[in-house]
DNA sequence: AATGAATGAGACTTCATTCAT
DNA sequence: GATGAATGAAGTCTCATTCAT
């Protein structure tokens, strides 16, 4: 009953969030949204099924505050920041972004949020605030690869034309990766990664 | 009471049963198997859903003879076998498979049944004869495409390497285009098939 | 266009009403009336499911039909009269009663109409003339036995008690045969109808 | 948090189970498998027919277990070892089983399972573990009965003859009484039996 | 007259959600 | 906070009935 009580609460309180919203992106990635039941996220998570109602209003509910932490926790811009403190050549921070967003491991969630933003393209029947997140994040993805795009046309590096277009289509072969084959990118990820960089590279 | 009266009526049900076909290729690939309703083909079918019921035994029923029907009407085989006759190089019979496959307006169906076979990767709590059926299906591609894979690593136009391998990335890609955008190959093909095509040219 | 075809129409219908009839009480009487499917009918009497439907109005009105038709065949009363005339003793003709009710060929439907009616007592919510109709047959049964059971008694053939009970439990087991096992009659028709008459010998 | 807390809710569980099975033993005995819907177990037990589905996988395995549990309670074995202690004859034995078996009250269910039984011998689209769980079940009847129908024939009191024959032919009128009427049993036990017997006895 | 194509109510089953403990 | 018992809407499939041919 003390005040400190109520902070640790709280933080406990935030920890099981977590915990759910961490095997939430799991499943949902793994099966979509319509196809995860609430049953799955509950024994992923290893806490009952009537536990999700006690930190979630929903289903629904779920899958957007996972969305939110998953994106807030995938800190594309940080990584990008963090890419153009280094001395690289457009191409090569296209590449090493791809190398840090896919092959990551059980922390970064990356991979997770961009195949559920995935599934949710296909998804019409869902609310409108749930797409507006999706709408925001996959901004996220263009804002940050578009100067590099351009940058890489100027500099000769990337083939000529429509470089929005082009981007467009590069995110969505991806997405389709991503989409088509979970585990792609777990092995041979550096071959994989020049391969497709071999699409774009003058 | 002719009897050309029994024959018209076994094609007047031939029809409908290609009717409902075809909605259904179209509603599985947009919308994976599980997420399918009978509703959903019928509507698209414009019938009722009893009347599915009337010649076809069940939902997967539905799934496995479309899918059979597809694959027919695909007739990949004969498309190579079309090509070969020209005189093109490898890369180039590549090419033009890509275009042909993919650009076809609604007779084809191949690309529905390409996405169909990919959602039913995923799907592993089916009947052994539909996986069967998809296994079958997968291998035309690869077998039609390998040797053409092979043919053009010898004379130089696509690049070194294990190509197994680079076909089955290929493949992957291909399918996760068709799972994350189904309208892809609408617009600017040629373009899109080039594009692709700079992953594995030399 | 002639008179005479008139009447040939209405005679030929009328065949096919029998046709349709004779099927319906061999299937209703081994399914019972619920599991007795249109279809079940139409392929007993060897025509399509829709064409019953030129001849009655619904599955209820084939039973209703069925029945009377059955019951009017049936001719319990006919025969008891032929009983009659006989010379025999009370237990006799009850024995002979139930040699010829049960052990019919394809004509008398007999047994058909007596399972109906024991399937109809456990079908709460089938309409009111049905009932009527079933009450009034299952009447008959005990109109005609009944004076033979009191004869017996008299005569000292049949043990000594209520009459009444001893008939309506001897209805009930024939009944109960019926039910359980509808071929019961077609072996050894002598001996068992012996041993059935020995609960009531004297 | 006791341990007797887990012990407690596995009684529970399994008293929520027993009113269920209790309450579809009675409805399948009513109305015979098919005819029996989910929703009148459920309204039979007072509970939503969503809950049923929390407790058994499916109406088959509600019947099954129903079966199992029901049979198990039934104990005819003990029923007769119990009976073999006392000092009687083999018909004597014989009139006592009936009394005991199907006079009982609430909690027996022996004539439900025996009528479920006969239902059943009619439902030949059943899985295979159910009609072995019958088989097995009518066997009990068989073997338990048999070896007095024998003795009593060795002793005079039973009338000669097949006594395998003898025994089908009065099983099968047992049957045909449960399934035709439910509550024969209710009333004049005594009187009723007695004249069973009759048919058997020399 | 005859067929069987077409429809939709109802039954079984799944699963999101609420609630008692 | 934690569990899982309880409910009912929605989906698949069956089948009586209507209707076009």
């Amino acid at each position: 009953m003390s005040p400190m009580n109520t902070d640790q609460l709280e933080q406990k309180k935030q920890e099981r969030k977590v915990q759910i919203m961490r095997a939430a992106l799991k499943v949902f990635a793994d099966n979509g949204i319509k196809l995860t039941k609430m049953n799955m996220i509950a024994k992923e998570a290893k806490i009952s099924y009537g536990l999700v109602y006690h930190y979630f209003e929903s289903k629904e509910q779920v899958l957007y505050e996972s969305l939110e932490w998953g994106m807030e926790r995938n800190k594309t811009k940080e990584m990008f920041d963090e890419l153009n403190k280094k001395q690289l050549s457009a191409l090569e921070k296209i590449k090493s972004f791809m190398m840090v967003a896919f092959k990551e491991g059980d922390t970064g969630r990356t991979g997770d949020v961009f195949r559920i933003i995935q599934h949710l393209h296909s998804s019409p029947d869902l609310p409108t605030h749930i797409h507006e997140l999706i709408e925001q994040s996959g901004k996220v993805y263009i804002e940050t690869l578009y100067p590099l795009f351009m940058e890489g046309q100027e500099s000769g590096e990337i083939i000529e034309g429509n470089a929005e277009e082009l981007l467009r289509m590069y995110l969505t072969i991806l997405s389709g990766i991503m989409a088509e084959d979970p585990l792609f990118w777990k092995e041979n990820t550096e071959w994989k990664v020049s391969i497709l960089i071999r699409m774009i590279a003058a």
